[in-house]
DNA sequence: TTCAGGCCTGAATAGTTGTTCAGTTCTTGA
DNA sequence: TCAAGAACTGAACAACTATTCAGGCCTGAA
């Protein structure tokens, strides 16, 4: 044995790995998911569209990762702003408050990730994606409940009703397009905001 | 001049064209807009490929006019299922049963028009598809705002966000898929009409 | 019946990208 | 410094379908 796996390559071998993925997720916040495509993001990744392969299986594989990380991401942010609110009621208001902030600040992204066309299937990650962060909304929404602060209702039905009427206003196709002025941008978050509180 | 369209012909032209957009639309409600590829579609309208180009410029304008005729067909049923209600919320409530109870019906086919990935561009019948039936539902919500049965707000952004909700919780991917059930079905219908009629 | 001209056919073409792999370069331990 | 083996490269490959078009077929007027 005169090759081993040091821990210097180890690093450098994640280091490669993340700098994939990252540039994946740059691609698609500037272009969306259609600018994903292996050999754009080799470049920006500074290694050739092979090397990809040694990283991802295949393009699904690259993507779903992307899906997941950002889910991730966005998922710690709105428990985060929950968990700091003092009560069901305002934790459910943060939580949304944060979906709508976050989608509206990437929103090419958020499009990307939600619904834009990929010519591979990442439906599965996708799925994962919503139920996690639905998941989220309606235990949310339990707890208002319990504390009886709102109805009692189907939770899981009312959280993806919810979700789907934030996407659908902030980055659907719909999506009022001068949403450029901090003024406009919070006031449409204030009232999708609204809109979605009153409804549950 | 020895040959010139005669009015038999001109019914088969129609009639022909008229088939090959009824076989689009047969293979999307059955297989998705995935299933909605060229041959495939010729096959079901008994031509060759060919032949579909004769009808249509290209795949997209074939999509596009599908969407179209589907959404002409949904924005009629909205406004029938309106116009014979009572008052203006009534009308409303008419309005957004109608979206939900098609949309059910023929869940592979509004899932296709609505937001499946497809592989040509067709963001603008998609595009013109939302606004047709949002702005009836927007106008919807403004009438019931004049006869002071809701209060004022932003009624583009409402019926967007109306519409999301719908659409999400019914359709999309986290969509409960114990929908056949008809009795599952109505009460589907009812929570999520009774969520959205909250929410404005 | 004839034939001019549009209509239809379907095999071949073409463009787009994900994926592979033989050859090259780099890293490790002796 | 060297051998062994891993990682990287990037041009070639492959697969999928939309689209084209040369040739055959059908229709309409004389």
């Amino acid at each position: 044995m005169v090759y081993r796996r040091t821990h210097q390559v180890v690093k450098r071998l994640a280091a490669r790995r993340s700098a994939i993925l990252a540039a994946a997720r740059d691609a698609a916040a500037e272009g969306g998911m259609s600018a994903v495509q292996i050999a754009p993001v080799a470049i920006r990744a500074n290694v050739a569209a092979g090397t990809v392969y040694r990283y991802f299986p295949s393009k699904a594989d690259l993507i779903s990762e992307l899906i997941a990380e950002v889910s991730r991401d966005e998922l710690a942010a709105i428990r985060r702003a929950a968990d700091a609110a003092p009560g069901p009621s305002s934790a459910l208001a943060a939580a949304v408050t944060t979906v709508a902030v976050h989608v509206l600040s990437q929103r090419k992204l958020a499009w990307g990730i939600l619904a834009e066309p990929v010519d591979v299937d990442v439906s599965a990650s996708r799925l994962a994606s919503r139920r996690d962060i639905a998941g989220e909304i309606a235990s949310r929404i339990d707890a208002a409940i319990r504390a009886g602060h709102l109805p009692a209702q189907d939770t899981a039905l009312a959280a993806s009703a919810l979700l789907g009427a934030l996407h659908e206003s902030l980055v659907g196709p719909l999506a009022p397009d001068n949403l450029d002025d901090p003024g406009k941008l919070r006031d449409a978050v204030q009232t999708v905001t609204l809109l979605a509180l009153r409804a549950v």
